[in-house]
Parts: structure tokens; C-alpha cells; sequence
RNA sequence: GGGGCUUUAGCCAAGUGGUAAGGCAUGGGACUGCAACUCCCUGAGCACCGGUUCAAAUCCGGUAGGCCCCUCCA
């Protein structure tokens, strides 16, 4: 199993900490507002890498977090004129949703920052303690140049980031590039803290959670590449200055969808929210044409590529119901879990190189479609195996169930076929087609 | 100003030293009672320039274009 380094910018073998365990955490959204679908390929990517690592048979513990104390939450609140947990448990029940309706809410732990506070706070303290962060005027900054290879995931260095910065000088900082573990706010909601009111500080939000949840490191850790620089930077320094490590043994950044080539965001007002495009795109598609392209790479969205996905959506859902039809007319269908797959493997093992899993399904949906012509003897395995790759990628196909009637009709269309008898022969024929049986 | 990614057929996209996977689209066939599904055939020499090598899309240097980060952002 190989895995691209963000931390190394190399792909390296995954080892695990522990031996056939994987911890794994993915920063998650701030519930001020509903996800956009750029902000689903994280949370699509790593349901996928999630479930691999089940079917090789590791025990995996995911987690991702809900960032439900923010500046954004508290303007929303003001705005929308409810309390900051209306809007926090707002949007993070719409997420569930969101999340339900791609397949993809299946994950072992969804921490909230408002369960981590006094975790936060003792955090914060050993930082102060080590000398690692300073408290100025009820906020508490982290010393960044005390971390001496700060910038190592970014690859950016430190005398460069200051002359480019495009950071107000903040003059209760010591350094510019110093960040906010605590900040004082005077609006909206507020914790007490041992420096006071206020809130805690995005960067080190994640990695607390990371340290209560799993001690302090994991395998893991995964995100969008625009958070690569500050927040994983951050979440860095902060583990290096308490734990001397780099949080995470494996740092995985996806690439950003863009829209007429152009990043999706927020700011740029060309988002489609993920509630809005399920209406539009089945899951299965979706997921379709972002395994299309790897991870790593900024994806476009076009409507060519929801035809081609679409395309070769059906193309599975075809061969998979004749396939199944075939077997249960042979009395030979049964569901194997466990199937393996060599060449499957190899694929994804070259960090989850799923363009190349996809031309491989097309392979043997081909192979299966030739096999149900000829009624050959490895429709059985290849059913499986098709189902196992879609599985593992989050697809999910709903097979009619057939039943003995169902058996029955097929036969009468066929003996009505031979008799040349087509007025009868279609009225069979329509009645499976009636029930999505062919 | 600094850092990163990227450029392969009309389009999407693999391939990281040995002679270009796959898909969509196009066009042509086959199967079928008609249809659906399905199958077969059909295309590029890899942005450009120079270098290394017996051999480069793949390595090195340069030029040009695109995207992203350095500010909340998946």
C-alpha cells in the first residue's frame, strides 16, 4: 500500500502505528451554512480510502469534526437571529443529511469543539507552560518561531511568508506569523476560559480533538490542499511543540473541484450547494466522476462529465441486473463477501489510483456482459467482484429482487419468443420490464 | 515576491526510461420479432525548445499557458 505524503511530498509505503489498525481523521466543516459539493470530495474521497482499508482488513477509527464554535457561527447567529448552538445544530443535522444522501455517513466519531473545551484549555495551558504560546490582553498566541522546521508540509519558508504576507499587522502579536489558540470576543457567544471570555482558536481545535480521541498521533490525516497552509501548517507546530512530532504519519490532500476552471468557493459565489446537486446527480454518479480523476488533481466539473458518468453508472447497473437475473434463472446466485481482487488492489494500492479502478471495472463489465451472453461459468465471480469494487468505491446498486412469478414470466416470454407468438410474448416482456426485472 | 500542482487524441483521463490503458463523442458493423441491453471495428506520438541515453510522454535545463496556496475557505 503506497500513499502520497503531503509532509514529504514523496510516496512512501503505509505503515501503520499499530499493526492492522489505521487512525484516521479529516478535518470537517464549520456549521455556519450548508457544504458545497466542493466540499464534499474530501468527505467522498475519504469514505473510500475508509472503506479500503476495511477490505484489507484493517480495524480503521475515523473521525471528523464538527468546527461548531466560530467567528462566521457567531455573525450567522446575529444574522439569522438565533443562538450560536440553533445555528451550529442547524447545519450539522443539514450535514447529516447531506452526508445520508451520498452514502457517505458511515464513520466511527464526529467530535464537536464545544465537547473539547476543557480539553482545549488544558492544551492551551501546557503550551503556555512549555513557553510554546503567550497570553496578551485575554487572547493567547503560539510562538511560531520557536518550531524550527515550521513550514515543512507548506514548503514554505518562513522569511518569504512574512514578506508576502498579506496579514494586518496584529501589534498584540510578538511575530506576524504567530496564530490565535484563544481569542477574546466581546459579541455573541462566549466561554469562560482561565484567560478569560471568548473562543478558541481554529488551528488547534483539530488537533486537540485528534490528541483526546486517539493520544497523541495518528495515521492519518486529511483534508482539502487549501488547508494544507495555515490550518495543517498549524495543527503541526502545535503537535511538534507538545508531543516533538508531526501529528500525523501520512498527511493526504485532496484537489479542489473547480467550475469553468475556476475553484468553487464561497467567496467566488460558484458553488452549488451538495443538497442542491444530489437533486440533480444520483450519489453513484457523483462518485463516478470524481473517482474519474485522482484525488490529488483539481477536478472540473462539465456536464460531459456527469453524462460520462452517468454512462458508465447504468453500464454497471445493466450488467449487474442481467448478471443477477442469469444466476437466479440458474439457481446459482448467491452474494460472496470477501471476494479479493489482485489487479483491484494493485490499482489502489498505487495511492488509490481510481481512474485506473474505474477503466479496470469497465473491463470486466465487459467481460461479464460477453460471460451473460454466452451463459458462461464466470458470471457468478465476476458479479461479485464487480460488486465488491463498487462497494469499496461507495457505489450502491439497489437489485430488484426476483422473485418465482418474476421466474415464471421470464420463461413464458421466452417460450412465446420461440413460437413467434409476440403479442403474448410482450405482454411477459412488459411485465418484467414493469418491474425493472430486464 | 515566495511555494505547490498541471499541460497526453474533439472532450475526460491512465501511463514516470523501451516504443501511447480506458471512457465519452463520431462514423461503420453485429445481435434482436421490434426494442432495450450488449458486443466488434474506427483515432493521438504526448505544450514548445534544447540536453542526457542505444532508447524519453516518461530524466535534466529552459520557454509559454492553466490552476491553487501564502487571508476564512474542502
Amino acid at each position: 500500500m503506497k500513499i502520497y505524503n503531503s509532509l514529504t511530498d514523496k510516496i512512501e509505503e503505509f505503515k501503520p502505528i499499530k499493526e492492522n489498525e489505521v487512525t484516521m481523521y479529516v478535518c470537517g466543516p464549520t456549521v455556519y451554512n450548508y457544504v458545497h459539493i466542493g466540499n464534499m470530495r474530501p468527505v467522498i474521497t475519504f469514505d473510500m480510502v475508509y472503506k479500503y482499508f476495511k477490505y484489507l482488513g484493517y480495524k480503521v477509527t475515523y473521525a471528523s469534526n464538527f468546527t461548531d464554535i466560530n467567528p462566521k457561527i457567531i455573525t450567522m447567529a446575529k444574522e439569522m437571529g438565533i443562538t450560536e448552538r440553533e445555528v451550529a445544530n442547524k447545519f450539522i443535522d443539514a450535514y447529516l443529511k447531506d452526508l445520508e444522501s451520498y452514502n457517505c455517513s458511515k464513520i466511527d466519531k464526529r467530535p464537536t469543539v464545544i465537547e473539547h473545551l476543557d480539553d482545549i484549555f488544558a492544551f492551551i495551558e501546557k503550551l503556555i507552560e512549555k513557553d510554546y504560546a503567550y497570553e496578551k490582553d485575554g487572547d493567547v498566541y503560539f510562538r511560531v518561531n520557536k518550531i524550527k522546521d515550521y513550514g515543512i508540509l507548506s514548503n514554505q519558508n518562513v522569511s518569504e511568508l512574512e514578506a508576502g504576507s498579506r496579514v494586518d499587522i496584529d501589534d498584540k502579536k510578538e511575530d506576524p506569523l504567530d496564530f490565535a489558540l484563544w481569542r477574546k470576543t466581546t459579541e455573541g457567544e462566549q466561554f469562560n476560559s482561565p484567560w478569560g471570555k471568548g473562543i478558541p482558536g481554529w488551528h488547534t481545535e483539530c488537533v486537540v480533538m485528534i490528541n483526546s480521541i486517539f493520544g497523541n498521533k495518528i495515521d492519518i490525516h486529511g483534508g482539502g490542499v487549501d488547508l494544507k497552509f495555515p490550518h495543517h501548517e498549524n495543527e503541526i507546530a502545535q503537535s511538534m511543540a507538545l508531543n516533538n512530532n508531526h501529528l500525523a504519519n501520512y498527511w493526504m490532500h485532496n484537489g479542489h473541484i473547480n467550475v469553468n476552471g475556476e475553484k468553487m468557493s464561497k467567496s467566488l459565489g460558484n458553488f452549488i450547494l451538495a443538497k442542491d446537486f444530489i437533486k440533480m446527480h444520483d450519489a453513484n454518479i457523483i462518485k463516478i466522476a470524481l473517482f474519474k480523476t485522482h484525488y490529488r488533481l483539481p477536478l472540473n466539473f462539465t456536464d460531459e462529465l456527469f453524462n460520462e458518468a452517468n454512462n458508465i453508472d447504468n453500464k454497471i447497473y445493466n450488467a449487474l441486473k442481467s448478471a443477477k437475473l442469469l444466476l437466479v434463472l440458474n439457481n446459482t446466485y448467491s452474494i460472496e463477501k470477501n471476494v479479493k481482487d489482485e489487479k483491484f488492489e494493485e490499482y489502489m494500492n498505487d495511492d488509490f489510483n481510481t481512474p485506473n479502478v474505474i477503466s479496470y471495472l469497465l473491463e470486466l463489465l465487459k467481460e461479464l456482459n460477453i460471460e451473460i451472453r454466452q451463459k458462461g461459468e464466470n458470471v457468478l465471480l465476476l458479479y461479485n467482484k464487480i460488486l465488491m469494487i463498487t462497494s469499496v468505491l461507495g457505489l450502491v446498486y439497489n437489485l430488484p429482487e426476483i422473485t418465482k412469478e418474476d421466474v415464471e414470466n421470464y420463461n413464458k416470454w421466452q417460450e412465446y419468443r420461440k413460437e413467434k407468438d409476440f403479442e403474448n410474448a410482450d405482454i411477459y416482456r412488459n411485465k418484467l420490464i414493469e418491474k425493472n426485472i430486464i
